[in-house]
Order: structure tokens, then C-alpha cells, then sequence
RNA sequence: CGGGGUGUAGCGCAGCCUGGUAGCGCAUCUGGUUUGGGACCAGAGGGCCGGGGGUUCGAAUCCCUCCACCCCGACCA
């Protein structure tokens, strides 16, 4: 490609609207541009980058054994109401109405039609198991979109759906594509690390994260020093970490608009692991719908609500207002667990613990002498605090740490939660009906995209790895000479006929330009076709990184090759 | 939806407080001089100052309202 026939736009500027360096970068090398909230234009250099990911995750899912398809974006709002999905999913599925008055809506992942697919199909056990994934975009109306490609509501992503006649068959090729996205992950250059997660919205039994790590990651994750457990916060148990009070009797004690835990021990003196934080919440869905409970955690803890929302059995959780905390008799502020009229559920750190400080239901007041065991006889306890680092990893009781992680993968174990509703069927070795049961497995293809940028930059722009680079040639005319365009066009002709990918900046620019748009854009080789080596019958050749090498004119091709593995010679 | 912030040329910004009809840098176009790390000189084009309403002789500027975008919280690949 001639840079100068070529659109990509690069800006000198950040733009003031971008956060993350990925997002910065990807704007300023002419990769993407927006269209509108959270939605994107790939441009060329863009789509060439993303062909390359996909490309990646389709050659190891069709390894692996899965068979690639392509499914609709829009989808059929019945099947929706036949997965129970229609009422439960909430407003980020976008829904939409058609001229006959028809309800459909954007696909924001494809559990209903493939199920509706297979269940035609599917007659046999001796069809199964069978795994089916697209690479396709999908629609979320995301409550907050940001960070570019990190979180679009409209985004590219693969998404594999897996059926099989028994759980061991689910359980192995759950396996299966663990190891494949291991595979998927290194072959894409990331520092990335497998975590035990929440199932959410999607549903299920087992689950787990691919994280890249990264500091602009929007997700917490904990993980031992020592071994190899690692859990999402929203998941990751904690350890016991009992506070070591002495035991005392209950006492009231006056505190003048000491309302948060840092304020009451500082008042009192006391160390603030001795505090019981009191958080009442409004639950929605479950056997306690609609109904005030309170959580108790240490005061220098952080209640982790999906811990509480799944100790719950419910579907989520708010803070209660003022009224709702006075009419199961706290006042706000000073809320206690010691005569509130809601269930009250106690962090597993609570058990045991002598000698606590919490709130009294009363303005500027608090008790001491809390012994929950003592005082508190029917006290329900559930893990619900979020892990720290320094903690004790549940499995080997090192100390556990704390990273911030970017959510590029996840894989599921359903079960039967979509294909029974969705009645998918087959008749089994016995000759009776029986449900298929499924795994689904996601990866954010556009996502990778800025993670990767987000592991591979430096200070002059984005730094690619070879086999993901949009060209992995720069070839860099700066001389104005016969000679110099002579030789250029001769290596452009000969880099092209070797299926080498290379963009010749051939444009009327001063080397500093050039130079930097190159860096900018990450592309991996330079080819600096200059007078002053020319002179020296040479023609440099310089990695992104910084090596460089002079050859001569009639072994650049040869040169190249050497330095690009694998790049289809 | 709650809290904070911003909308002025393609990009980055000033002007607004204290109303007088829009400016700077980069980018773009023309001509010239340059040419191994984002050149220089001369000239030029490009703006319903986010939209609507109001106050005023007069509004980018003051008031009301709507909209969009960004950041912090609940969602997720």
C-alpha cells in the first residue's frame, strides 16, 4: 500500500476526549473513530488489526474442533420470551419493533438462537457433542460505555455455544477450551491470568475469566503469591482474619457525629478493626424480594455486594434509603446490628469475634463489648467481604495480591439452564428424550484489540507484535533521488511479490514526519531507503525497538524474511 | 439514574467574569526556500461559538431550557 494513496488519518494531539492510552492511541494512528456513544468505526489499518485477532481465534477454536457459523444480529424477541430472558435481561438489550409491529432485538450474545437452531436439528446422541461459534458483532446498550474499544456498545466478538450429551462430555470440552484460550492468549503476545468468576447474568454452574492485566483494566482480581489460585473480588473467598478484641460486656457509648467507622475509632480510640460496619440494602429478586436486610462487615473491610447478592439468592442489591433504614428501626449514620427488625447477615470474619464496636439504632450513639456469638444467638454469617491483598489464599493460605485486569475472555459451564427452557432435546443410548446440556464460551475480539495496545506502547506510539501489526513493513522513502525511488520502488515490488504486508510512505513529507507516523502506528520493521546510505550502496533496516542493520540493496528481501518468522514466505 | 466536568475551524485551545458581531497553534490549499527525527517564509480557504427560547439597540459572552460528550458509581466480552 502507498501511504500516500492510503486512509489513516494520525493526529499530532491527544484528543481531549480520549482516557485510556489505548483509546488515545488507536484515535491518534488513524485506527478507529467514532461514530457515536460507544460505537466505532474501524478504519483500514483497523480492520486489518482486528482481521489478524480473528484470525488468531478462528485458527485455534477450528483446532480445537469447533466448527465457526454465522448467526443473525437481529433476533426474534419470542425466543426471548421462551429462554425467560425477555423480562430478566433488562435494558441493555436493545429492543426493537418492525413495521408488521413485530418485536425483535439486537443480539447482545446468542444463547436463544442457537438453542432454537440445534433443537431443530438435533435428534441424536450420536450427534453430540457438537461446538458451534461465530465471529460476529453484538449490541449492548451499556449503561456507561467508555475507554473506546474497551467497553462499546456495539462490539466485535466470538462467541462459541457447546452441547453435549452428559456433564463429563461438558466437563472435558470445558477443559478443552480453557486450554484453547490459554493458547489464543499467548499467541496474541498477552500477559494475561485465568480467574474464577461470577456467573451472572449469563447463568450456570462453573466459570472463569481471561484477564489481561493492565492498570486501565475495569476489573479487580485477586490472586496468591504462592499458588496458582486466582478469583475475580467479586468472587474470590477471603480468609478468616478474625479482629483481636478483648471480650467485655455490651456497653452504650456516647459519639457525637462520629457516623463513619474512621470517625467512630478515632473518637474512641479504638482500632478500627474492632468497628462493625452496618450496610442495609433494598434486594431485588429472589425469596427476599422486595425486602430490607442488613450486611456486617469489619470496619476496615469493603462489603463485596455480588458476595451478598449471592448469599441472597438474589438478583441484586441497593443501598436503602433514609426511610427504608428508619422503618426497620436504624438511623442512619448509626446503624447497628443489635435490635434492627430485618435479616441481618454477618461477614465470616464476625464469628468469633469478642470485644466489637457497632452502632446503637440511636443518633450518636454506639455499643461496645459486642460479642456477636454471645449476643447476636441466631446470627446468620456468609463470606461478604472483599479480599485485601495480604490476605490468606483460601487454598494454600499464602498472601494473596491484588491486580487490575482487563475481561477479554470468559468461559461457562451452563448446564441446562438455556437448553431446557429452549427444549433442546435428543433421544439418548436408552432411546429416551433427554436435554442437552451446553457451555458457552466468549471472547472480545475488538476488546483484545485495545488490550493489547494497552501491553504494547511506549512513549511514541503504539508497538505491535510482528504476526499483529497492520503491515509489518514500514519501507520509508526519504530520498528524492532517481536512485532512492528507483531502489524503493524496486523493494516495494519485491516485499509485495513475497506476500509481505508494507506500507511505502511515498508522500511529499520530511523524515521526522514519516519517522513518526511509523512509530505512531507500531509498525514493526523500517525500511529507510536514504541518500546518505545509498551513498554506502546500503539501505537500513530498523526494528520498532530499535535494532538496525545496513545490507545490501539486493539482500533487503532476504533480510526481511529472516527477521519475520513465519510471515507466509 | 445519581455526583463532577466540558461543548468555539479537522485536532488542541484562548476569548465569556466586565456584551460591541471571533482568535491562536497544529493540520489543509497555493507559491517559494528546505530535506536523516513532527521545517521556514509569504499568501489563502475553512466557524449558524452544541440546539432552541429569552433579556438587550446589540449575545460566543447574561438568563432559561433541551442535547451531546468525558470522568466517578451500579453492567459485562
Amino acid at each position: 500500500m502507498r501511504y500516500s494513496r492510503f486512509f489513516a488519518p494520525t493526529l499530532r494531539d491527544d484528543p481531549a476526549d480520549a482516557e485510556v492510552i489505548s483509546h488515545k492511541l488507536l484515535l491518534r494512528a488513524g485506527y478507529i473513530r467514532r461514530v457515536t456513544s460507544g460505537v466505532y468505526d474501524f478504519l483500514p489499518m483497523g480492520l486489518r488489526v482486528l482481521r489478524k485477532i480473528e484470525q488468531v481465534v478462528r485458527e485455534e477454536m477450528n483446532r480445537a474442533g469447533a466448527q465457526e457459523l454465522l448467526m443473525p444480529m437481529v433476533q426474534p424477541g419470542e425466543l426471548w420470551e421462551k429462554s425467560g430472558r425477555w423480562e430478566k435481561y433488562g435494558p441493555e438489550l436493545l429492543r426493537i419493533t418492525d413495521r408488521h409491529g413485530h418485536i425483535s432485538c439486537l443480539g447482545p450474545t446468542h444463547e436463544e438462537v442457537i438453542c432454537d437452531l440445534v433443537s431443530r436439528e438435533l435428534r441424536s446422541y450420536k450427534q453430540l457433542p457438537m461446538n458451534l461459534y461465530q465471529i460476529q458483532s453484538k449490541f449492548r446498550d451499556e449503561i456507561r460505555p467508555r475507554f473506546g474499544l474497551m467497553r462499546g456498545r456495539e462490539f466485535v466478538m466470538k462467541d462459541a455455544y457447546s452441547f453435549h450429551a452428559d456433564e463429563a462430555c461438558l466437563e472435558a470440552e470445558y477443559r478443552n477450551m480453557f486450554e484453547t484460550y490459554k493458547r489464543i492468549f499467548t499467541r496474541l503476545g498477552l500477559k494475561f491470568r485465568p480467574v474464577e468468576a461470577d456467573t451472572g447474568a449469563i447463568g450456570g454452574s462453573a466459570s472463569h475469566e481471561f484477564h489481561v492485566l493492565a492498570e486501565s483494566g475495569e476489573d479487580l482480581i485477586a490472586h496468591c503469591s504462592a499458588c496458582e489460585y486466582a478469583a475475580n473480588v467479586e468472587m474470590a473467598e477471603s480468609g478468616r482474619n478474625i479482629p483481636a478484641g478483648e471480650p467485655a460486656g455490651m456497653a452504650g457509648v456516647n459519639t457525637p457525629n462520629a457516623t463513619s467507622a474512621e470517625d467512630v475509632a478515632a473518637y474512641l480510640k479504638a482500632d478500627i478493626a474492632q468497628l462493625v460496619k452496618t450496610l442495609v440494602y433494598h434486594v431485588s429478586g429472589g425469596p427476599e424480594d422486595g425486602k430490607i436486610i442488613a450486611a456486617c462487615i469489619r470496619g476496615d473491610d469493603q462489603l463485596q455486594e455480588i458476595k451478598l447478592v449471592r448469599a441472597l439468592h438474589a438478583t441484586g442489591v441497593e443501598m436503602a434509603s433514609d426511610e427504608e433504614i428508619k422503618a426497620v428501626g436504624g438511623v442512619t449514620g448509626f446503624v447497628g446490628p443489635v435490635g434492627l427488625s430485618c435479616r441481618r447477615l454477618f461477614d465470616d470474619t464476625l464469628r468469633g469475634a469478642v470485644g466489637l464496636v457497632a452502632g446503637a439504632n440511636r443518633r450518636d450513639m454506639h455499643i461496645t463489648g459486642l460479642d456477636v456469638g454471645r449476643d447476636e444467638s441466631c446470627a446468620e454469617f456468609a463470606d461478604l467481604r472483599q479480599t485485601r491483598a495480604g490476605d490468606g489464599c483460601p487454598k494454600c493460605g499464602g498472601a494473596m495480591e491484588l491486580s487490575r485486569g482487563i475481561e477479554v475472555g470468559h468461559v461457562f459451564a451452563l448446564g441446562i439452564c438455556y437448553s431446557e427452557p429452549m427444549e433442546v432435546m435428543f433421544q439418548n443410548r436408552e432411546g429416551k428424550r433427554s436435554t442437552a446440556t451446553m457451555g458457552c464460551y466468549g471472547i472480545g475480539v475488538s476488546r483484545l484489540m485495545a488490550a493489547v495496545v494497552e501491553q504494547c506502547n511506549d512513549e511514541n506510539g503504539i508497538a505491535w507484535p510482528l504476526n499483529l501489526a497492520p503491515f509489518q513493513v514500514a519501507l520509508i522513502t526519504m530520498s528524492k533521488s532517481e536512485a532512492g525511488i528507483e531502489a524503493s520502488e524496486k523493494i516495494y515490488r519485491q516485499l509485495l511479490d513475497a506476500g509481505i504486508e508494507v506500507l511505502w510512505d511515498d508522500r511529499k513529507e520530511r523524515p521526522g514526519v514519516k519517522f513518526k507516523d511509523a512509530e505512531l502506528m507500531g509498525l514493526p520493521l523500517h525500511i529507510i531507503v536514504g541518500d546518505r546510505s545509498l551513498e554506502n550502496g546500503v539501505i537500513e533496516i530498523r526494528s520498532r525497538s530499535g535494532e538496525k542493520v545496513e545490507v545490501a540493496l539486493d539482500a533487503v528481501l532476504q533480510e526481511v524474511q529472516s527477521l519475520l518468522p513465519g510471515s507466509g514466505i
